[in-house]
Order: C-alpha cells, then structure tokens, then sequence
DNA sequence: GTAGAAGTTGACACCGGTGTCAGGTTCAAG
DNA sequence: CTTGAACCTGACACCGGTGTCAACTTCTAC
C-alpha cells in the first residue's frame, strides 16, 4: 500500500483540496498521526477513505451520520468493522429511501434533459 | 385542468412552500397572471411545472440554467416548446454528464448503506 | 545554516434555495 | 362595514462543505 503520506499527496492522488482533508480530520472522518513537528501522516487507505467520504457526502449525508457509518463498512482496509447499532440502522434506511428518490428524480431529470437535447438535434437536421 | 388558482393552493397542491413559490416567479421560472389587487393567479399548468422544477433543483441545475432549460421542455401544458440554442445545448450536455455521474455516485452509496444494514441484520440473527 | 516548499491553525465569506418574521393590503363571507 | 383568512413585499438568517487569506512553523535539500 500507498504506506504513510502527508496532506499535500492525500490532496493530489484524490482531488481533494488539502481544506477539506482538514475538515474531514477534524469531524472525525479521518484520523492522522501526527510528527514530532505536529505534520499530519496519513495512511494509504486514506485515499480510499476520502473517496468514500465524497461519495456520501455527494449523496446527501451529513458528516455526523458519514461519521457513525464509516466504522461500520467493510472495505478495502480491513479493518475490524464495527456493527451498527439498531438506532444506526433506522438512521441509514431513512437515509436509503431518500438516495432511492433521489436516483429516480435524476433520472427524470436526464430523460428530460435528452429531451431537450435530441429536439435540438433534430432541428440542427431540418435546419 | 385546475384553472387559475392562488398562491396557497398551489402550494398546497405542490408540497411546495409560498416563499420556494414567489422565488420561482421571481427568477422567471413561473409566471403569473395578477389580480386588481396584486394576488397572483396561476394557471393549473404551474402544478406540473413546480414539480419539474424541484426535480431539476434536486439534479443541481441552478435556477438560471432551469430557466432557459424550461421553455424549451416539451410538457403536458401544450405550449410551444422553443429549440434549444447551440450554447444551451452544450451547456445541457455538459449537465447531463454530471447527472450520470451523480447517479452512479448515489448507486454505489446506496450498496454501501445496503452493505452496513446487512450485516446488522445477519448480526442480529446470530446474537 | 539557510532558503523555499510544504504544513499548521484560525477566521471570514460564499453559495443559493429556503425558513421566518414584520408590517401592510386584499379578498371574501357575514 | 367589518372581520379574519389569505396574500403582498422586503429583509435577515441559516445550512455546511468549501475557498481563501494571514501569520507562523516545520521540513528538506543544498
């Protein structure tokens, strides 16, 4: 693995602006050592942490509920993952209803936006 | 259809709240015919339009790409519909591209969220 | 050592649709 | 009329992840 690496990397091989690096840190969705000079290191699997982190984010989570989740996935960094507890699971259902919409009100959205578009392409034809 | 109606009902009708409403007409995504007295009157159309509106909102198009974007959709109020301009074209394109990714974004959240349900429910046939 | 890149913390601002309150006007029913 | 519900405009605030700037410290390579 990637081994340890330090803010202005996880920012690169992400895409994610050192800015919110710190922000996710600092809501606990990351966890950094530290060195003697108080550099954050993180871990290889953090690259795959924070694109996780943006999925759900993009998805509509708070970072309180991306907080209680993540120790609860298993993914590619094997660590021990936690059980989610019954008030976690009602949390994450609502939340899965919600993304379910969410999906079909985008793909409305796109159906209408091909719409437009193949109208237009049309006309370019008959133009 | 619903024949011209006021502000409240078609708040009522929509789900929408009046404020989300008078915001709509002012960006032009609405338009509404007045009273003597200054009340708006919308037609039964708007009900149909309002929902569309809060799809595109939902999809991340900004209220000013849904303004140019809504004359050209071709929808149940039978009106001429407009070609889409080469530039809007593109721009529509472009959205569409982010909405395929969002979409695809949200799927892999919601089998991440299945995942962590999941496993609490097998944990909670086991204990 | 020393210079310059890279990192640190803290604070302020933004976006943009929405909630909400205030103070006033209009509508409709009695 | 009069009265209460409904509507009007305008203004302020929020959310919450992110951009950005400032002032300072640490790291690294020469």
């Amino acid at each position: 693995m990637g081994c340890a690496m330090r803010i202005g990397e996880l920012a690169r091989r992400t895409g994610v602006s050192e800015r919110s690096l710190r922000y996710y840190e600092k809501q606990g969705l990351l966890t950094a050592e530290r060195t003697a000079g108080g550099h954050r290191e993180f871990p290889g699997s953090a690259v795959d942490r924070v694109i996780r982190i943006q999925e759900l984010f993009a998805a509509g989570l708070c970072s309180a509920k991306i907080g209680q989740l993540l120790p609860c996935m298993r993914d590619t960094d094997g660590g021990p993952s936690e059980i989610a507890t019954p008030r976690l699971v009602a949390d994450l259902t609502t939340e899965r209803g919600r993304i379910d919409r969410m999906i079909a009100d985008l793909v409305r959205s796109r159906d209408v936006l091909d719409d437009v578009i193949a109208a237009a392409s049309v006309d370019e034809g008959n133009r």
